[in-house]
DNA sequence: TCCTCATAGTCAAGAAAGTGACTAGTCAGT
DNA sequence: ACTGACTAGTCACTTTCTTGACTATGAGGA
């Protein structure tokens, strides 16, 4: 029951279409939560169905029609509801810590292609992260923003996005540099 | 289709029972994956009917017999093909990021109650980590073990499992810093 | 002119993950 | 004698997530 949550996190600062909610929860923009259009329409039009957003059609010329949504009074009292009670924490879920976990029984060049690939994505999600940070700052210094800033939530979450990939993207470079060095050394001895 | 892998890979270095799969998945203790006992039980029936595992019965006295099971030739070659496939890399998706994102909307002393809780959390988890570690590396320093150590694939996914709850507490301490001095700021104003 | 991209969605189906309850025996405390 | 924790697992159900396809329209480039 996240998923709803986050839409309606999504929608609190701005009045948002769908289809823009569908943009901020893509793979590799989300910042604090990721799903896909399908899911995010289902949950809006199930959100609207229990008042917690509220809809108006907006008639478009020279391009489809789109409907607004903002979170209404109930909405709020969900999410305050939801922050009053414990998060449960998440865990670490990645493909690529399995391969690792079994790199003693896997070929290590094909797991060095795995890190690289990673290492890539982890670096270029990161920038683009830094680069929302800094279009949200705007002309302020990180230490004014945080303190006199509007909307700091989306920004430490946003920050967070980017260290989680910073995180992964080290780790990368750790892992391969322990992966030559044994390569190296099993092939001298 | 990854929990299989994570389970193969949990499989890989010694024979175990379901029951100890289940407790190396288990909540709180996972350092690569999280799966609950149900999911392992299911799992570990469908790899040994394909053939990717094999479990030999044991019986035991004065406790429930069990079932120890181990990788196959083919669940190994099963591994090697997930290891060659791209991985897909994962989200951040937790509820307290959702919780922070609508800070602005929220009650701050409630967001900073979830904030310590999951402080807390994560100083526990970095630390069994951190623990699991010092096992892991015996006697050797750390440097020496990843060079020359058995099975760094588990101690490398471990270090990830601390290094991102450790980045969890950093951030939480960082994000209750903000909202207080905003806090203070406020009411000064 | 065709092709692709962006806007703005929807439908159906399946795989994966999570929840709750339940069996059954042993051992250590209170 | 009772309680709770640990070992060792199983069944049924629900929610959530993912995959793939499909409808329209308009703008810009090769």
């Amino acid at each position: 029951m996240a998923l709803r949550h986050a839409v309606l996190a999504a929608l609190l600062d701005e009045e948002l279409s769908g289809y823009q909610v569908t943009k901020a929860f893509a793979a590799g923009v989300a910042n604090f939560w990721h799903a896909l259009p399908q899911q995010v329409y289902a949950e809006l039009a199930r959100l609207e169905k229990e008042g917690l957003v509220a809809g108006r059609e907006v008639i478009q010329e020279g391009r489809p029609n789109k409907r607004l949504f903002r979170v209404t009074g109930e909405g709020l009292a969900e999410l305050e509801n939801f922050a009053s009670s414990a998060a449960k924490p998440a865990f670490l879920r990645e493909d690529l810590l399995v391969q690792v976990q079994a790199a003693d029984h896997l070929d290590v060049d094909v797991l060095i292609e795995r890190l690289t690939e990673r290492y890539a994505f982890a670096e270029a999600k990161a920038a683009l992260f830094e680069e929302q940070l800094r279009r949200m700052r705007g002309g302020l210094d990180e230490a004014e923003f945080l303190l006199r800033g509007a909307r700091v939530g989306p920004y430490l979450t946003c920050r967070r996005g980017r260290d989680f990939e910073r995180a992964n993207r080290d780790w990368c470079r750790d892992v391969m540099e322990v992966l030559r060095s044994r390569q190296a050394a099993g092939e001298g001895a």
